[in-house]
RNA sequence: GCCGCGGUGGUGAAAUGGCAGACACAGGGGACUUAAAAUCCCCAGGCCGCAAGGCCGUGCGGGUUCGAGUCCCGCCCGCGGCACCA
C-alpha cells in the first residue's frame, strides 16, 4: 500500500455522519414541514414552514435501478451508475432544484430461496443480512440518497401495494372502443351471456390479469415457469438451464393489449436508439393481411396471416403448425399415422432443439387440400414446425418463389414454385427473391396486379379481399402476454382464492383490499411438494380457508416489485395508498419539460424485461387515473459494462473481480467515484485499471496540497504515525485538527489569468454535466489544478468556486476543504450542498490576442498571433506574410484565402 | 441472416466540418533523498534527419469541401440485440 495522498479515511466517515445527522439530502414533498435549520429551506426561503407544491422549486427526479441485494455484495458496476446519478443530483441541488434521489432494494429473488431450500434459513433473514451489507457498502461511497424513502420489495408494507396494484389490474379490462384500460364493471356482456356462470366466464376472459391453460416455458432445473422475456436461446436467463414447453394453468397479464401504445410512445421519451430498437424488435409489429383459405371438400376455412398479400397468386401450398386446432380434422385417414407421429416428434422437442435444428426443414402432408382464393388452384396442406403456433394464426400460405423458408421447404418436398414478383433488377434471379418488385402472373377474371409495384399491389389485393369477405388488413405483434406466475416461495402471494361455483366449476376470486398485505406462510421446507405443487401448497393451514376456498399457491415474478418502486419512493411512508395524488403529480408531472422520472440510469440487461414491464404497469395505472403521465421514465441512460483488468467480463471463475471494499480501503470513496467517472463515457464498455485509480487519487492529493499548509501536513503525518491505527471519531478529530490551510490562501483579488482558468473550468464542467460527460468534466478540473499549483498566491475567490465544481464528484474532500476554507478566512460556513452553483462569466475568457493557425492548401504551416479584433483583411495580409508559410506560397498563385474568424486561415495556392 | 452501436498513440480516451491525440495511465530522462517511496520538472503518434525541418497518420477504398476523425457511397472488422415471427 502506497502512502496516503490525504487523510480520506478520517474525512469520509466524518462527512457521512454529518450528512446523516443533518438529513442534508432529504427531499421535501408538497406539504412537508421543513425544519428551521435545514439548508434546503434556508436556500429557498422555506425554512420552518410547510411548503405547498407552488412554493417548492422545480423538481428533478434522478433514479437508479435499485439492486438485488445478493450475497456477493456490491460489484464495481453498481457504483458506476450510482456515481453518475449522484453527481447529477448534487449538481441539480446546487442549481436550485428540489432533487429526489432515492435508493431501495429489489429483494425478492431466487438466490435467497435456493439458500433456504439448502439450509432451512428463512429467505427473509438472508435478505435482511444482504440488505445490511449493501447498505453499508453504498453508504460508504457517500451517495446523496434520501434514505427516509428507502423501500424493499419484500417489506409487507411495500408488497401490500404490489398486491393492490395487481387487484387493480385483475379488476380491469382493455376497452378497444376507448383504447384504454377500464374497471371491469364497465364491461358490457354479449347477448348470449345469460347465466352468472356465463357472465363470469366472459368477464374472466377479458381481465387484464387472467388464467390461461396453455403451453408455457417450464424450466425443470429452476422448478418454475418463465416469461418469454426470461428465456434466451431456449435457456433460462438466470442460470442458463434448459427450458421446455409444457401446458400448465398460469396467470397471465394482457400486455399485448398495450403493444401499440408501448411501441408508439417510445417516440415520446429520450432513450438510446439501441434500447428503443430492442423494445421495438421485441414488440415486433408487422402489418399485413389475414386471408381465409377454403379447405377443399370441407366446411372448414384456414385463416393465415401474411405480410405479403401481393404474393397470394404464388401460394402453392399451405402449412399449419403441428399444434394447429384443425390438424386432426383435416388429416386424411391415409396420413393420420404420419401426422400423429410428426406431432409427437414436434411436441417433444425443447425450445433449444427447435432452434438448433432450425436449419433443416421437416414436415408432413395432411392429405388435405385448400383452394387458393385467387387462382382457385388446389394446394396441399402440410404441417411443419417451422410454422409457430404462437404467431399470427398458426398457419401460413406458402409462397416458395418469394420466401426463403418456404423455398427451402418446397425444394425439400418437391412442391411447385411459381413466380409472382419480378425483381427490379432484371439480372436478379426471381427464385427466392424476397424483396419488393413488380407483380407478375397475378391476375384472374376479377383482379390483376400485373405490373403493379409491391407496395401498391398489397393495397389492391387487400382491398379486393375485403370487398369479397375473404380477408382483411391486420397488424400482428411478436409480443406475447406476460406469464406472471411462478412456482416459488419468495415472491408476492397472489391475493386470489379459488372456489367452486354452484355448478362445481373452480373459479378465482379476488381478496378484498382489506385483506392486504397477504403474507406468505411460514414453512419448514421451501421445496415444491412431492406432486409438483409450488412450495406454498405445503402450508395446509394457510392454504385452506374456513369457507372452503383455497388460496392461489403461485407467487408473482421478481419483476412485479420493480414495476412501480419509483412511484413508492415519492411517498414511501403512505399507509393510505400506494402514492398520494398531489405528491405524485408534483414529482412526476410538474416542471413541464420532462414528465416522469427526469433521469433513470441502469444497465442494459433489463431492456425487454423490467423496462418493458414497468412501462406496461404505468400505462395501466395511467388509464385508471392513478398516475398523471403516460410514461414513467423520460430520459434513460444505460451505463456500460465494466470489464476486468484483462478486458474480460468480470467473473469469479476468471478471478478478475474487483471488490469495491478493497478499492475504498486503499484510495477512499472520492477517488473511487472519480475513477469510475474518469474511465470513459458512461455508456461505454470499458476495462478496469487499478493504475487509473492511482491517477485520479493523485489528482485529489494535488487538490489537497493546493489548500493545505505543508508544515501542518508534516505535523499531521508524524502525529498519525504515532497514533497508529486508532480510528475513533475523537482521535480522527484530534488529528484533523493539526491540519492548517496554506498561508498562500488569502481573501484578495484574483488576477485575470486566474479568473480565466477558473471560468474556463466552470464553463466546461457545467456543459459536460448537462451532457453527462463526466470524464471530460474531470479532466477540466485537472487542467485547473495543474495551473493553480503553479500560482504564488491562492485567492479564495477562485478556490471557493472550484470546490463547488469538485463537490458533486468528490463530495467528502470538497466539504472538508470548504469548511476549512471558510474557517481559515474567519467567515461562517455555508452549506456546500445548497450553495448556488458558480455562474460562468464569458467576459472573463475574452483575450486581447489570439493564436491563429495558418494553413496552405489545408495543411498547417504556421501559427500567427493576432489581436482579437483583427479584420478579415488584416488576418489575410498577416497570413500571406507568415514566415513559415512563405516557402509554400512564394512562386505560386494565391487563388483564394479563407478566413474563419477566431479559428484559422487557409491560403489556397496553385 | 436482420437490426443497433462502434473502430483514433503502448493503454483508457479528447476533439460545434477548422492546429488530431486534451486529460490520465504505462514508459523514458532529470531534481530532491545515504537509498527508496512520495512529490516536483521535462520528453513522448510513426518514419527520415545532427538539427532546422519535412513526409505520413483517426479500420480499408472512393467522394463532397478551401479544409474530413467528423458529412456521403461501397467494403472489412469488433461488440450488443433478435433470430424459422410468415
Amino acid at each position: 500500500m502506497s502512502r496516503r495522498q490525504y487523510p480520506f479515511h478520517l474525512i469520509e466517515p466524518r462527512w457521512q455522519r454529518h450528512w446523516a445527522a443533518e438529513q442534508t439530502f432529504r427531499a421535501w414533498n408538497p406539504g412537508d414541514s421543513i425544519p428551521e435549520s435545514h439548508p434546503f429551506g434556508l436556500r429557498h426561503g422555506l425554512a420552518g414552514r410547510a411548503a405547498a407544491a407552488s412554493d417548492l422549486p422545480p423538481k428533478f427526479y434522478i433514479l437508479d435501478m435499485f439492486p438485488y441485494p445478493s450475497g456477493a455484495g456490491l460489484h464495481v458496476g453498481h457504483p458506476e451508475g450510482y456515481t453518475a446519478t449522484d453527481i447529477l443530483a448534487r449538481y441539480r441541488r446546487a442549481q436550485g432544484f428540489n432533487v429526489l434521489h432515492p435508493m431501495g432494494w429489489d429483494s425478492f429473488g431466487l438466490p435467497a430461496e435456493q439458500y433456504a431450500v439448502k439450509t432451512g434459513q428463512h429467505p427473509r433473514i438472508t435478505t435482511e443480512t444482504n440488505i445490511a451489507n449493501f447498505t453499508r457498502q453504498i453508504q460508504s461511497l457517500g451517495f446523496s440518497y434520501d434514505w427516509s424513502r428507502e423501500v424493499a420489495t419484500t417489506d409487507p408494507e411495500y408488497f401490500r401495494w404490489t398486491q393492490w396494484i395487481f387487484l387493480k389490474i385483475y379488476n380491469s379490462w382493455f376497452n378497444p372502443a376507448t383504447n384504454k384500460a377500464e374497471p371491469i364493471d364497465t364491461l358490457t356482456y354479449p347477448a348470449d351471456c345469460q347465466t352468472d356462470a356465463q357472465r363470469r366466464a366472459y368477464r374472466d376472459s377479458k381481465r387484464l390479469a387472467y388464467v390461461s391453460e396453455a403451453p408455457v416455458n417450464w424450466c425443470p432445473e429452476l422448478g418454475t415457469v418463465l416469461a418469454n422475456e426470461e428465456v434466451i436461446d431456449g435457456k433460462s436467463e438466470v442460470g442458463g438451464f434448459p427450458v421446455i414447453r409444457k401446458p400448465m394453468r398460469q396467470w397471465m397479464l394482457r400486455i399485448t393489449a398495450y403493444a401499440e401504445k408501448l411501441l408508439a410512445d417510445l417516440n415520446t421519451i429520450e432513450w438510446s436508439d439501441s434500447l428503443k430498437e430492442m423494445q421495438r424488435n421485441w414488440i415486433g409489429r408487422s402489418e399485413g393481411a389475414e386471408v381465409d383459405f377454403q379447405v377443399d371438400s370441407h366446411a372448414e376455412k384456414i385463416r393465415v396471416f401474411t405480410t405479403r398479400p401481393d404474393t397470394l397468386f404464388g401460394a402453392t401450398y399451405m402449412v399449419l403448425s403441428p399444434e394447429h386446432r384443425l390438424v386432426s380434422t383435416l388429416t386424411t385417414p391415409a396420413q393420420t399415422a404420419a401426422v400423429k407421429q410428426y406431432q409427437e416428434f414436434a411436441a417433444t422437442k425443447s425450445d433449444l432443439e427447435r432452434t438448433e435444428l432450425a436449419k433443416d426443414k421437416t414436415g408432413v402432408w395432411t392429405g388435405a387440400y385448400a383452394l387458393n382464393p385467387v387462382t382457385g388452384g388446389r394446394i396441399p396442406i402440410w404441417i411443419a414446425d417451422y410454422v409457430l403456433a404462437t404467431y399470427g394464426t398458426g398457419a401460413i400460405m406458402a409462397v416458395p418463389a418469394h420466401d426463403e423458408r418456404d423455398f427451402e421447404f418446397a425444394q425439400k418436398f418437391q412442391l411447385p414454385v411459381v413466380q409472382v414478383v419480378q425483381p427490379p433488377d432484371t439480372k436478379t434471379e426471381w427464385q427466392g427473391f424476397c424483396d419488393e418488385g413488380t407483380a407478375v402472373n397475378s391476375s384472374n377474371a376479377e383482379i390483376s396486379l400485373d405490373g403493379v409495384p409491391t407496395a401498391e399491389a398489397k393495397r389492391r389485393i387487400t382491398a379486393w379481399l375485403e370487398s369479397k369477405g375473404l380477408g382483411q388488413k391486420t397488424v400482428n405483434f411478436k409480443l406475447r402476454d406476460w406469464l406472471f406466475s411462478r412456482q416459488r416461495y419468495w415472491g408476492e402471494p397472489f391475493p386470489i382464492v379459488w372456489r367452486k361455483d354452484a355448478e362445481g366449476t373452480l373459479c378465482h376470486e379476488a381478496l378484498p383490499e382489506t385483506a392486504l398485505p397477504l403474507l406468505p406462510p411460514t414453512l419448514e421446507d421451501y421445496k415444491p411438494t412431492a406432486d409438483g405443487q409450488p412450495p406454498l401448497a405445503r402450508a395446509q393451514d394457510w392454504l385452506n380457508l374456513p369457507d372452503g376456498s383455497v388460496r392461489e399457491t403461485n407467487t408473482m415474478p421478481q419483476w412485479a416489485g420493480s414495476c412501480w418502486y419509483y412511484l413508492r419512493y415519492l411517498d414511501a411512508q403512505n399507509s393510505q395508498g400506494f402514492v398520494g395524488r398531489e405528491v405524485e403529480s408534483y414529482w412526476m408531472k410538474s416542471g413541464g419539460k420532462t414528465p416522469g422520472v427526469d433521469l433513470y440510469v441502469g444497465g442494459t440487461e433489463h431492456a425487454v424485461l423490467h423496462l418493458l414491464y414497468a412501462r406496461f404497469w404505468h400505462k395501466i395505472l395511467f388509464d385508471l387515473g392513478q398516475v398523471s403521465t403516460a410514461e414513467p421514465f423520460f430520459k434513460l441512460v444505460n451505463q456500460g459494462l465494466i470489464l476486468g483488468e484483462d478486458g474480460q467480463k468480470m467473473s469469479k471463475s476468471r478471478g478478475n473481480v474487483v471488490n469495491p471494499d478493497d478499492v475504498l480501503a486503499e484510495y477512499g470513496a472520492d477517488a473511487f467515484r472519480l475513477y469510475e467517472m474518469f474511465m470513459g463515457p458512461l455508456q461505454d464498455t470499458k476495462p478496469w485499471n487499478t493504475q487509473g485509480v492511482e491517477g485520479v487519487y493523485r489528482f485529489l492529493g494535488r487538490v489537497w496540497r493546493l489548500f493545505v499548509d505543508e508544515k501542518a501536513e508534516t505535523d499531521y503525518e508524524q502525529a498519525s504515525t504515532v497514533a497508529g491505527g486508532t480510528d475513533s471519531a475523537a482521535e480522527a478529530a484530534r488529528l484533523l485538527d493539526l491540519i492548517r490551510l496554506s498561508p498562500l490562501i488569502r481573501d484578495e483579488a484574483p488576477t485575470p489569468a486566474q479568473l480565466k482558468l477558473l471560468h474556463e473550468c466552470i464553463r466546461k464542467v457545467g456543459h459536460d454535466l448537462e451532457h453527462l460527460q463526466f470524464n471530460t468534466a474531470i479532466s477540466a478540473m485537472m487542467v485547473f489544478i495543474n495551473g493553480a499549483m503553479t500560482w504564488e498566491n491562492r485567492p479564495s475567490a477562485v478556490l471557493r468556486p472550484f470546490l463547488q465544481l469538485l463537490a458533486p464528484f468528490a463530495p467528502h474532500l470538497a466539504e472538508e476543504l470548504w469548511q476549512r476554507l471558510h474557517q481559515h478566512l474567519g467567515t461562517p460556513v455555508p452549506s456546500l450542498t445548497y450553495a448556488p452553483w458558480p455562474a460562468f462569466d464569458p467576459a472573463l475568457l475574452v483575450e486581447t490576442d489570439m493564436e491563429l493557425p495558418v494553413q496552405v492548401n489545408g495543411k498547417l504551416r504556421d501559427v500567427i498571433r493576432m489581436p482579437v479584433g483583427a479584420s478579415a483583411a488584416e488576418i489575410e495580409a498577416a497570413a500571406l506574410k507568415a514566415e513559415k508559410a512563405q516557402a509554400f506560397i512564394v512562386g505560386k498563385t494565391v487563388k483564394k484565402v479563407i478566413v474563419v474568424p477566431r479559428k484559422m486561415v487557409n491560403v489556397v495556392v496553385a
